[in-house]
DNA sequence: GCGATACTTAGCCGTATGGCACAGTATTCG
DNA sequence: CGAATACTGTGCCATACGGCTAAGTATCGC
């Protein structure tokens, strides 16, 4: 019954941290590599690398590297299924606001 | 420097579980009761009812007790705050779009 | 080649999460 | 009033999460 979306599960999993929802806000700006991601934030290279690990997971960023230096580039495309799960839930109750309002113009479709 | 949200990261946390995304899209078709909701999923209801606290506790849902149902209804402009973070996204990189165009047209930027 | 740099791997640790069972409380209904 | 209903409270449990340290690997630059 439940529709589950891995796909939109695992990106909201994702963005439901602030260290890598800020990852994909400076992301946003441009490419950067690990390291100076990283010295941005408050904890250890190995710590944020797991952040790192679960964007890429789950499609939020794509990764390269190029000699000892690991690049991080924005998937923007992949918040598209945030906004599509938002629209389906738009969608849902302008269903339900149509349905009221027949109800209050069209006596006869009460029980 | 990272612009930590509660309330953001509340809303995202309680979105980031398939059960509770479900709860949201059913009462987005109406309110309903707490016994109503957790027949549909396959859970014991004090497991169901930590699902509507952790809802309610993030604002994403306002409950009512009367007698001894208590009724679940959806407050429909908490996900605005969703709506927004995705909208502040889509401004930084429309912003560095504009910045990577101004660079093709006008060389001069080029350091 | 050798030191510095930039990750990467491995393992540990405390807390949070999401499930359970079981017992209790408060209403409702006959 | 007594049984059924609809939560509610408590406590347990396994796993996942997010942090750490310590040690390892692979470039890069002199």
């Amino acid at each position: 019954m439940a529709q589950y979306s891995d796909e939109l599960d695992g990106v909201l999993v994702a963005l439901a941290d602030p260290t890598r929802r800020d990852v994909v806000r400076r992301l946003g700006r441009g490419p950067q590599s690990v390291g100076d991601l990283a010295r941005e934030f408050p904890m250890t290279l190995p710590s944020f690398m797991k952040h790192v690990r679960t964007l890429e997971a789950n499609g939020l960023i794509r990764t390269t590297k190029a000699g000892r230096v690991r690049t991080c580039e924005l998937r923007r495309e992949r918040l598209a299924v945030v906004d599509d799960w938002l629209a389906e839930q738009r969608r849902i109750w302008e269903e339900r606001t149509d349905r009221l309002e027949r109800l209050v113009t069209d006596p006869e479709e009460q029980q």
